[in-house]
DNA sequence: CTGAAAGCGCTTACAG
DNA sequence: CTGAAAGCGCTTACAG
């Protein structure tokens, strides 16, 4: 919007450079049914009067929106509190993803329980949707059923299971696991607690779980029902599930913390607890996050690659816009050794 | 966009509900001028054939698009690495504030060096821009001087400063460097190095290192020259300047780093140098952001009230867009104490 | 290679 | 309270 004369339009375009209406739209899209003058003629007349095309209107016309848009779903932290700085570092990535394919993104928290399947795409703002956040894998299936008998065009980051609703990219999270499993027992670990959800309504934790149990298995031992307690993927849930964890008495060498969160909430409270870490307790995490490194001690944790996981995503929704078949991806998970693992 | 039938505009509901098409439109927007009745027999076609209003038609119509574009800047880094965290906190709450408000969000990041200035308002995308991210200010400044020429709305957060184009949202860095300069001298700290860049192109840090410098001048001492090394807002760059800042080899017994990520990168380069944190060296940073509880040990540095900056930003740009008067805002800093600056 | 015309799906004076 | 009509600014067959 201009503040004095408002905005040129095409109809202004082609009056000043002496051609239809038509003929700038054919050049602005870059047709090649246009003389080389005629062209040059439009693009200056484009250029003199800083024209730009109106996108609603185009977008109306082609109905195509170019834009994406990203639901970021949080559902334990409501209001203030801090965004999962993993999920921030996808967002990062999403975000260049987009602009590398000429794509806008609309960016949109959501929680859980709104009526969100029925709001992006449906308005036309978007072509179509990324999913991305923790959440109730219950409660959020018949959801994106719902999305899928609507026929919209989405991708969700996260867990990648058989028949499951739309396309999903997500980490190879049982591998993940094992990977923390095979290096614990390599530093003479044997009995690993687990802290986070380790149930179907929380697939990725559990996959992380089950992962690091064949690994022990493997060995000869295996994860302990009794050294599993629940935490959501905050700080604090994780400092009060390590606290829980030590009132039961049961003796461990080893934390696998289904995040980097719990993990640095777990680590302060067995420190505050007279457990050393990693002497007494060797605590693994998972995301690296940019915390990682600077946590006391550093953490150990398993490092999701989130800029190919963006640009998979953005990708794979752009394929599906276009019709074409897409499939889900499980990407591999990469070990980062720290101290908060190291020898005993 | 739908699989099967096309999706349903109001033409449809308009004669599922045995009205005109003008009709479902006015219920639709809320008019008061429908027949509680009729709005009733709307109401239940748009529900019967899931009916949403066409975001980009009723835009086009009205010339209110109900978006808002935020430009995250980032000029050093230009692909891979990670996002200040501080910037990411931002766009949390920038979210959270417009969804507050009804409006949705376009996320872009932008090289200081791309054509930025006429591309989103310009394309009828947004109402109106929000600008964010540090930046050489002294190359801002024309780009700032052509959106305000051209009529664009926009809001900025950053230095609020005289004979600024447009209006700016920001901290009161003086006043928070000032809280940190009487904060070192309380502790017993006389000789300040400063690690950020000083100069009216980072007017923010300038603030910092002005205000900081007030505090010692009131009592009795100052800022050195040669204990001030340039830094941009990245933890590398802070390693970097501490090592070169311990290679002048002059004195100090205390760090101010013009951000959180710089004083984390300073910190480990002094310990790395034999120099306890805070024995020897109290150190400070800027912003508060998550990492800096978690550094080794817990930085003491100053908090931006993230929350409602993200509020003010869009309320003023909302306000701006209605063709209200609006106004600069400094926010109070808040200093943040714990054992990076702990007593000697 | 170019123009006239229809149409994307809405909103809103204008009549009644 | 309601309908017919114009128009927002484009894109794209359809003719030529």
């Amino acid at each position: 919007m201009r503040s004095k004369k408002s905005r040129a339009t095409s109809v202004d375009i082609a009056h000043r450079a002496g051609v239809s209406q038509a003929t700038v739209s054919r050049v602005l899209r870059g047709s090649p049914l246009v003389n080389p003058e005629t062209r040059q003629r439009v693009l200056d007349a484009v250029r003199e009067l800083n024209y730009k095309v109106d996108h609603r209107a185009s977008s109306l016309r082609t109905q195509r929106s170019g834009t994406l848009a990203l639901l970021l779903f949080e559902d334990p932290t409501p209001d203030e509190s801090h965004i999962n700085p993993f999920f921030l570092s996808m967002l990062g990535s999403i975000t260049r993803a987009c602009a590398k394919h000429g794509h806008d993104l609309l960016v949109s928290f959501q929680q859980l329980s709104d009526d969100w399947h029925a709001d992006y795409e449906d308005s036309m703002k978007a072509d179509g949707l990324i999913l991305l956040g923790y959440g109730d894998y219950v409660t959020y299936h018949s959801k994106l059923e719902q999305l899928v008998g609507q026929g919209t065009h989405f991708v969700r980051w996260g867990a990648v299971q058989e028949g499951q609703p739309g396309v999903s990219i997500g980490c190879d999270n049982f591998k993940g696991g094992q990977l923390v499993g095979e290096h614990l027992i390599e530093r003479g670990r044997k009995k690993v607690a687990f802290l986070g959800n380790a149930s179907a309504h929380s697939p990725e934790f559990f996959e992380r779980y089950r992962g690091c149990d064949a690994a022990l298995q493997r060995a000869g031992g295996g994860m302990q029902a009794d050294l599993q307690v629940d935490a959501e993927s905050e700080e604090k849930a994780g400092y009060a599930a390590a606290v829980s964890l030590l009132e039961r008495g049961r003796p461990f060498d080893a934390v696998f913390a289904a995040s980097d969160l719990i993990a640095v909430g777990a680590m302060r409270a067995l420190t505050e607890h007279g457990r050393h870490v990693p002497w007494d307790v060797a605590v693994v995490g998972f995301d690296d996050i940019p915390m990682a490194r600077f946590a006391n001690p550093p953490l150990t944790t398993v490092a999701q690659d989130t800029v190919r996981a963006g640009e998979l995503l953005v990708e794979t929704l752009l394929r599906q816009v276009r019709g074409e078949a897409t499939e889900a991806v499980m990407l591999p998970p990469e070990l980062v050794v720290r101290r908060s693992s190291g020898a005993v």
